[in-house]
DNA sequence: GTGGAACTCTGGATCGTTCCAAGCCATGGT
DNA sequence: ACCATGGCTTGGAACGATCCAGAGTTCCAC
């Protein structure tokens, strides 16, 4: 170096391993070596150069390094376009703990925002510039289109959400298993007494919405009971719900109502708001996704919880061995969801 | 300006300048110039360098880049920690924004996690590591540990919260005025005809409590009605809300509330059922944030809305200026916030 | 005491970009 | 005819790290 720089903590540029290697006595490459390989160093040169290391206040420059490695310890996750309803809301709870999970193993996340119209805007970007290491894709439901133009690229994913429909991708994923949610939440119905159970769902193209709906039918068919004339399928917004609670409370009067998800759920309470009905009392009510909402209506909302938290860490986790060994192809993780019981049912 | 997005080139590594400058037949700098300066080219030499980009689907690699210019155009926003409440639904929504805001201008935001017991954790090691250009800082309310620490590590910031402890901080930041938000809830309800409006906020340490209370406490005096008994003060959560809303319509039934949070407002929701008053009939309530809970619940609680997208965009534009002119001294902005009116007033 | 393996450490080259200073070429004024 | 000017283009150096091949040490077996 040419000029020496101000060895305090409040210099303009940041020291670099060269700087470093000048404190210790030692050549650039001991210094990047007692960072990465620790174990090829002597004791005590190892010690002298961590003394420097502090001193310093030395952290590799990111940009360097990620030059010379082509790796950029970053993982790309498109922010979700914000919906009507309450699904953002397990979306952010998920962001949260990938993030808290991706930072244990030194990773980063990359948020970048795309055109909601073009599911695969703001990808190519980053994978032309090699900004990121991979990406997370977590809007598998809405058809493969993302993950087969990321296989077709050769670039490294993992997605939130099973490859609805390729059945051979070979990407790692991890999903919920919102079936076994719905059968859950129907039991839990009958457990308490209920025999006449109405399904308020989605649209029949709704892979997702489909799922859940068979889990109902299972749990209800598996006790005997009858399930015609208590389904309902609709939009997934406020409104769409309270029309269909209308229309099967006035049509076949159940006593409970499994939702498939909060959003319906909370278009159900309006309807039953101005019924003057009591949530829990005079019917109950279970929805899906266990949002903020759920949690905080009163009484509560019974709803099936997905567990994010432990999605996000098998996430990680595939990614890690899918940037260690890139021919990684990692089985698919299927997770159980749990119900959280609430006053409304 | 569309690159193809299948084009030809599934090669392993993508293609450099050196690459372009090849198929274009001129040196690498002079296709450097085409993507950074366009103007210094001739026109023909422009066209024909196009050409070779767009053939070859080049794009800049971004640690080289970022390497030689100092600057990775990512700005890191440390993820809040998650809270009981419907805070970080309003958060949600910020970061949600920000992340839009800022790929209008090339940035992408860069989420990190810290460890919630150490408002310092994480930032030094992107610092040190030049890993962003800039920080969002958004917990300026408590206490500007972050904002003084970043100050003297002469680290670019701008903060979403105006700094409460110091007057005098020079970082650019926006805040929204709930002050104000707090008066012109309580002036909606005196208009509606309420004159027993009761507060239910948050302890006498907090600064954004105090904030909201005296709008409330201004709208009140300047219509010539009396506060007293009318407030009360505690933690921002669901069931210390009930117990608030409990006391208080024992103790002088007001015949509306306002809630410094949504947090608070749906612990009042939850003192209503039990006592079987009807919401928005019985009595009428006002909450803040206008988070999601407060837009689904039924009949709706109206809200005070903090213009969370014109925020994240003001905080952009500082950033920009910030980044270009380094001694850039913004004056901090002050956003009004608007009122959301549902059925619950 | 010599050869060789194992252990440490080093200097040069390299990743892909932008900065810098200089070069080339046409133009126009004297 | 010549030099200064300005527009356009170029090769070499630099950013700060890691890869690689080789050099210097140490240590032990024979």
């Amino acid at each position: 170096m040419a000029v020496p720089r101000s060895g305090g903590h409040i210099s303009a540029a940041p020291p670099t391993l060269a700087d470093v290697a000048e404190l210790a006595g030692v050549s650039r490459q001991t210094v990047s070596n007692a960072v990465n390989n620790p174990d090829l160093l002597r004791a005590d040169t190892l010690a002298r150069v961590q003394d420097a290391i502090d001193k310093l206040g030395y952290q590799p420059n990111r940009a360097a390094r990620s030059l010379r490695t082509r790796a950029s310890h970053l993982i790309g996750l498109r922010m979700p376009a914000l919906q009507e309803g309450t699904a953002n809301a397990m979306m952010d709870r998920f962001v949260h703990s990938f993030v808290e999970a991706a930072a244990e193993t030194g990773y980063h996340v990359l948020l970048f925002y795309g055109d909601p119209a073009d599911p695969l805007d703001g990808y190519d970007e980053l994978l032309r510039s090699t900004a990121v290491d991979a990406f997370v894709v977590t809007d598998t439901h809405l058809g493969g289109q993302q993950t087969t133009w990321l296989q077709s690229r050769r670039a490294r994913f993992v997605s939130f959400g099973r490859p609805w429909t390729q059945p051979d991708a070979k990407h790692p994923w991890v999903d919920v298993d919102l079936a076994y949610g719905a059968e859950i939440a129907t039991e839990h119905l009958i457990e308490r007494g209920h025999s006449k159970i109405a399904w308020i769902g989605w649209h029949k193209d709704s892979l997702l919405g489909e799922e859940r709906r068979s889990g109902w039918i299972h749990a209800m068919h598996t006790h005997g009971l009858s399930t015609t004339g208590l389904a309902s399928r609709t939009e997934d917004s406020i409104s769409s719900g309270k029309a269909a609670a209308d229309a099967i409370l006035d049509e076949t009067e159940p006593t409970a109502l499994v939702c498939a998800s909060d959003t319906l759920a909370m278009g159900v309470l309006h309807a039953l708001f101005e019924r003057r009905l009591r949530l829990g009392e005079d019917i109950a009510v279970v929805g899906f996704d266990d949002s903020q909402v759920a949690q905080t209506v009163p009484p509560g909302i019974t709803s099936v919880r997905p567990p994010l938290e432990e999605a996000a860490r098998e996430l990680v986790k595939a990614l890690e061995e899918l940037l260690a060994t890139p021919s990684y192809a990692a089985p698919g993780v299927m997770l159980k969801p749990a119900l959280t019981v609430r006053g409304s049912s």
